[in-house]
DNA sequence: CATAACTTCGTACAGCGTACCCAGTAAGGG
DNA sequence: CCCTTACTGGGTACGCTGTACGAAGTTATG
């Protein structure tokens, strides 16, 4: 399960961290380390390891230092998790490009190629680092990298015929489609290795209540599916994201399209 | 963040009891507890404090009795999350109407309306636990109650069109965006208590950047949006959740329209 | 060169899940 | 009837966590 928060703890200091960078102090011994290689080797082990074995003493075990050393750059694990998050949501993003030519570039295809471009770029940054699923965005901290996503998003589906709030509803419904199923996925996949329990040790242990209600008449259907192969696991499909990527962005685009006849979109007819 | 695991441990136990029920044994003094009572005491605890504040000594405290007697009934933590899961689950189930009759129910307004009343009751079953979006079901264990709501839906779904993995398939669809939106509201909603940073310290923090950002050029979509209120919170429709749900069900109502003209469900022309 | 600012990091503490073990209780067998 | 056996309750202890505190070492400044 899901037990570390972000935004909690001094949210001032990770977001000075994230907008500012680091100022060095005059006086005393040059600093070893640094909040941004602290970050890294964080992702690093989270990636590898999964974010229950991310502690302070692991990750300062990774760099070759005292546990409490890392006290002296970053506040607390709730800091490091939020500049975590912020550091992984920046790799797509081109530092030379500005939001509103990200957006332009998304745009050349028409909105809907533009969406879906963002919505896979987005679930393979969840693939990449199944840790931010674990991670309760109860209070989304708002660092530069979320910001420039969500302006590149909006500008995106600007002057389509949505008002803002709408804009903001699609944008919304993508992303939770996209981190819903991503969840998925993530979690089948990382099955053995975070639970002890091998795949064929689970499905040896689940095989006789299997059998137990796919012979039971109150499921029938279950029991067709199943012989159908519906729950031989993973098709290609990455447990339907496309599928149902497509069914998303059919019902968006019907929404855009009666939008669209009610308030014309400036620029047409 | 979430880091507790279904599925991890003792699978056959949690299988056992689930479908099974206990049995007393003969000898002995008599159990002054039993699995349910844990189960119960658990979902209270989680309900009213959060996974993070579910330990074994405090459920042992909730029910009077010292931590170790808890191992009498149940082999672990692991296994007591297992249960509560499918308990949890079993909570909108009619124990006296198969899944069969359920489904027809469902079936009565048409399968687009049952296949909404599904998703609310997901939806509202999320928020009244939100610890079980904590829950990563890695593995998921399949107990009674997921099992039925499953054939429940696959049943609601048979005979409009799809094969057994595309029901499957718009089955995730729905579970996958209802969770995704949930997390969000649920996260959003117990941010203050999770995190221990009032919603005013919270945003009196942030505030200074979030100037920043909306008087920058580079975001001047997202300035805009804000002058707008769209960041002003809920706005009576969960972040969107009947909008996004609504045009979910579109998406996939175009699909079955597709469908049924490839290949004519049973009993249409 | 004394001082103040800064570094590293060992020790300690409370809380976690749970392994181990012993004491107490009640039913079954002689 | 009582001893054996199976069971329940739960105290103690261990290794893990995040991190508060403070001691010791390093360096730029007055």
């Amino acid at each position: 399960m899901t037990t570390e928060y972000s935004g909690r703890g001094d949210v001032a200091f990770s977001l000075k961290v994230m907008w500012g960078g680091e100022e060095r102090p005059t006086r005393g011994p040059r600093p070893g380390l640094s909040v941004a290689r602290i970050v890294e080797a964080a992702i690093r082990v989270a990636d590898a390891e999964g974010l229950s074995a991310l502690s302070m003493r692991r990750i300062a075990t990774e760099l070759g230092v005292g546990t409490m050393s890392l006290y002296r750059y970053v506040p607390g694990k709730a800091e490091l998790v939020d500049l975590m998050l912020d550091t992984a949501y920046g790799e797509d993003l081109d530092p030379e490009r500005d939001p509103g030519q990200e957006a332009e570039r998304l745009r050349a295809g028409g909105w809907r190629a533009g969406l879906e471009q963002i919505a896979r770029g987005s679930w393979a940054l969840h693939l990449r680092h199944p840790w931010i699923l674990q991670v309760s965005q109860a209070r989304p901290v708002l660092g530069p990298s979320s910001i420039t996503g969500l302006e590149i998003a909006m500008r995106l589906l600007d002057g389509i015929g949505l008002d803002d709030l709408q804009m903001m509803k699609v944008i919304t419904l993508v992303d939770s489609y996209v981190t819903g199923t991503a969840r998925l996925v993530v979690e089948a996949g990382q099955a053995a290795q975070r639970t002890g329990v091998s795949d064929e040790d689970f499905w040896d242990a689940q095989g006789p209540f299997l059998m137990r209600f796919l012979s039971d008449e109150r499921f029938p259907t279950l029991a067709r599916a199943a012989a159908a192969g519906v729950f031989s696991g993973d098709d290609g499909d990455g447990f339907g994201f496309e599928f149902g990527l497509q069914r998303v962005l059919d019902g968006i685009e019907a929404f855009v399209a009666a939008a669209g006849r009610d308030r014309p979109a400036p620029g047409s007819a």
